[in-house]
DNA sequence: ATCTTCTTGTGCTACCTTTCACAAGCGAGA
DNA sequence: TCTCGCTTGTGAAAGGTAGCACAAGAAGAT
């Protein structure tokens, strides 16, 4: 499997995992390609190819057994285990994170929040109390911690994240506006809310101009 | 302008601008394409080509009037105005945006704010007082809203869109997990962290994989 | 006026992603 | 056992996106 997934098929991954839990707790057992393409916004021969870079999963003729793949799905995405997830920055957006029930149920386990700010410091959020900086690596450590997430002021997010990469990070999920410099080999997702806010305002100033032209 | 731009392509120039942004404000005047690229993550060829989509901005031999390239962006992107919005769900990422400041400061206006808890409406959050859905409709005409957050629980997002759409909204930013279906002349982005932090799951995993392959 | 240095704008190419289309395969029913 | 209906898996084509490489042009030095 030496094979280059691309980001967007890994998304895709991550969608049709999703549709598959739900049908499973439905106690269906089989499912198209077709079916599960039009639950997640895509096309049947998309499923087929992008399952297909994993091996075999379905029976032609007949489709794909849910539980089955759901399984597969969560090992190619490597979900069968749970993965530890720190917090830096535990402003609005870190304490919602925080406070988010989706993760733990979805395998992630919050278990450090970080922030620069004494006040919060020794505060609980969620079962999870917040620590000093300085305390970052030695956490890392201890807990195998191998997620950060970045919640912090946009000035302070690139040093926060030097900072989990050198205490054992490998990935980082950044909400700070802001590029990341990071060496390579660290997985890295951005998450930016004006960003797409702006793509929207795009669109819709687009698609204004596109009416009065053909007015 | 018929052109198609593509996602990233917009996703770029946003950067771009958050970039300029920056340089204006500390009084440079010009910048090269090759600046731009290395501060956004981008190549400089990338930046040109970008750009070259909506017209000449630069100078031969000099690079890119900072302070002009800046108007320009803004006017493509459709930032000349500002933009009203409102976040439908106000649990925590809901009441995390609304508190979001800098959202003011890049030109977007939380001006309503609804959920279906009896025991929130009525409340002040950032200056706001949440609604009951009821007054949707009424609001976002009245208060010409375009972009609507959806920011409710999964299974309210797809009737919180809708409704938004209805009542007049022509983007929509979602933060549910799920994949809305809206008609194709709605704008609309993804939000979705689980996916994200899944795909971060699926590259480390994959990583240690492939050393353990090369041991 | 000419030369040098620098950086843009862009045609061309290479790569990557998605879609198409169909043979292969599976199960049910006659 | 044979046929029919259905759905997968996949090679090939189409469609897009990104990178290369260089001519065109601008400013300053000689």
């Amino acid at each position: 499997m030496a094979r280059k997934i691309s980001d967007s098929t890994v998304r895709r991954l991550s969608r049709y995992l999703r549709r598959l839990r739900t049908l499973d707790r439905q106690e269906l057992k089989v499912v198209s390609s077709r079916e599960l393409a039009e639950s997640t916004g895509t096309t049947a021969a998309q499923v087929r190819k992008d399952l297909s870079h994993f091996g075999s999963f379905g029976k032609r003729g007949q489709g794909y057994a849910v539980s089955d793949l759901r399984v597969h799905l969560e090992e190619i995405l490597g979900l069968t285990r749970r993965w530890r997830v720190a917090v830096l920055g535990v402003g609005k957006i870190g304490s919602a994170l925080l406070g988010y029930g989706f993760f733990t149920q979805r395998g992630f386990d919050v278990v450090a929040a970080f922030d620069s700010d004494r006040s919060k410091i020794g505060r609980e959020l969620a079962g999870v109390s917040v620590q000093a900086l300085s305390e970052l690596e030695q956490t890392f450590v201890d807990r195998e911690i191998s997620i950060a997430i970045i919640a912090t002021p946009v000035e302070a997010a690139q040093k926060a994240a030097n900072r989990a990469v050198r205490a054992g990070a490998q990935a980082i999920l950044n909400f700070a506006p802001i590029k990341l410099r990071l060496p390579p080999e660290v997985a890295v997702r951005e998450m930016d809310v004006t960003l797409e806010l702006e793509g929207l305002c795009y669109l819709v100033t687009e698609a204004g101009a596109a009416a009065e032209e053909t007015e």
